[in-house]
Order: C-alpha cells, then structure tokens, then sequence
DNA sequence: CCCATGTCAGTATTACTGACATTG
DNA sequence: CCAATGTCAGTAGTACTGACATGG
C-alpha cells in the first residue's frame, strides 16, 4: 500500500490536522450524541451565554441560516433555550443542555490532549499563537466592530 | 457587532485557521475552474503519477468512492486520464490538467505566501512539524505498510 | 434608506454507508 | 480464503444562495 502525501506543504498539513482531529472528535462525540458542529455551539453558548443566532453563526464559522437550522434541531433536543423575541433573542443552554456538554467536553479535551501529547507548554503556546496567526494573516481587516 | 471565540482552545484555533485557508483558496480556485478537493486530486496526482483511485482517496482523505466520484469529473472535464483497466487503472494528468493546475497552483501559493506572511523560515519548518506531530498523535499506529 | 437580523425554501456539494463482483 | 479494490446506489448532513419581512 503506497503512501501518498506531499508534507512540505503547510495547506495540507494543515488540512491533515484538522481532518485527523474532526474525525477523532467525531468519534467520541457519537457517543455524547453529538455532532461536531452542535458540540461547538454549545460549547460557544456555555462560554458567553445570551448569543444571538447571527453571532453564535459567527463563532462556528457558519452562514446564519446553517446555524438557524442547527439551533432548530438543539432546541428540539432540549439543549438550548432562548429568550425574548425574534431578533432580540438571548440564547442559552438549558440544564440538560450543560449536563450534555459536561461530558462532551471530557471527551473532546482528552482528544485535545491526545493530540498534543509530549508538546512542552511552551510549544503548545507558540503553536497557538501561531496557528491564530495564520487565521489573522487570511482575514483582513474584517469584522472588527 | 459583538466579537465571539474561545481563543484558547488549540482545536478552535486549528479549525479557525483552516476555515480560513478554506474559503481563500476557495475564492482563488473558483476563478480556474476548480473546487478545493479537485484542486487537491490533481495536486496529488501531479506530484504522484501513476497512483490508483485507492491511493488518491487516501492522500485526499476521503473514501475511495468519494474520489471516485470526484474522478468522475475531472475525467469528464479531460483534465484527468487512466492507463490500465479496472484495478490495475494507473491515473495521471491530461495536458489540459497540467496546464490547469499550473494556474490553479499559482494562486494557491500565493494564498499559502499570504498565510504566513511575516514567518520566518524557522518558524515555518516549527509550525509545519508541529502540524504533522498533531495529525500523528491523532492517528496512532494505522495504515502503515 | 441602509444594514443586520430572523426565517423560510430550495439546492448543491461533499462524503458517507451498504453492497457486490473481481482479483492478487 | 482474505484483503483491497472498483463501482453502483442510496442517503445524510452540512452549508450555501435567494428571498422577504422586520427593526434599529
């Protein structure tokens, strides 16, 4: 079985990263039963409480209506709530919503450590400087309100 | 406009910095014609004629009837050609590939340039190890023959 | 008026799982 | 026989674009 990759390059590198840790947060998050896109949101909620869905859209990286769609499906589970009305709407785990993310964040934070396993604090603070960087470097001066 | 992230968690970061390479090279590689996992196949194939359907779905990190598919396009488009029948099919890139991805690869470049602007050559042979030491943790002791 | 937002629809792309025949 | 492969289907999940009303 032939090996295929060009590692000098730092896109697929980075791309080999990210699809190696997707899939790995895929699998234990199946067990929460949770999605990758629904653990972030409510791991977003949990750390700033009283998002809108435009924001929440924001954080994830994902158009308003996606995250419209997605929040549908978390309120249906009994995870989220929200108050007030249309766009003055404050959104929020419910206590069975921070029950659920408990134990989903156990599992992707065994995940991240796993993945940076024998990484010194100080690479694993350079790291994260750098790879916010990167993000920084490809966004431009956008969205800075 | 309120500003929303959790900056710092590694997993966000990495998957910041990707979404954003993503929709660069995206925006890029729509003016040659070319989505990113297409780019992707002819990039690997460039560099690796000869591999097989198989092979490529595993550089590309998609199942090998994902790329298959994905084949299916780039053959249509005369961009991608096969030597060999069935399982001993050996793919590799038309003229019209070629001169495809040259483009295509021009403009990728100058999105990775972009991407690290102000690295030094150090800190990129750092960042690109440390993204492979991330990908490996993740992906213990599988596929290696 | 403009812009951000919430929301409803439709669509597309991508990739997945299942299944089956083939072949080394 | 077994494992890998090519290939045909069906399906799913995610996200996108378009459109429209609302409200600051």
């Amino acid at each position: 079985m032939r090996q295929v990759d060009f590692e000098d390059s730092p896109g697929y590198a980075l791309k080999r990263a990210q699809t190696a840790l997707r899939a790995a947060m895929d699998a234990e998050l199946r067990e929460h039963g949770l999605s990758v896109p629904q653990y972030s949101s409510l791991e977003l909620l949990a750390q700033q409480p009283g998002l809108s869905n435009a924001e929440l859209a924001r954080g994830a990286f994902v158009t308003r209506q996606a995250m419209h769609q997605l929040l549908g499906g978390l309120r249906t589970a009994g995870l989220v709530t929200g108050s007030g009305r249309g766009r003055d709407e404050r959104l929020s785990l419910t206590p069975a919503g921070h029950e659920r993310l408990t134990g989903a964040s156990q599992a992707v934070a065994a995940v991240e450590e796993q993945m940076l396993a024998n990484f010194s604090a100080d690479r694993r603070e350079r790291l994260l400087a750098d790879l916010c960087a990167l993000a920084d470097n490809l966004t431009p001066s956008v969205n800075r309100s």
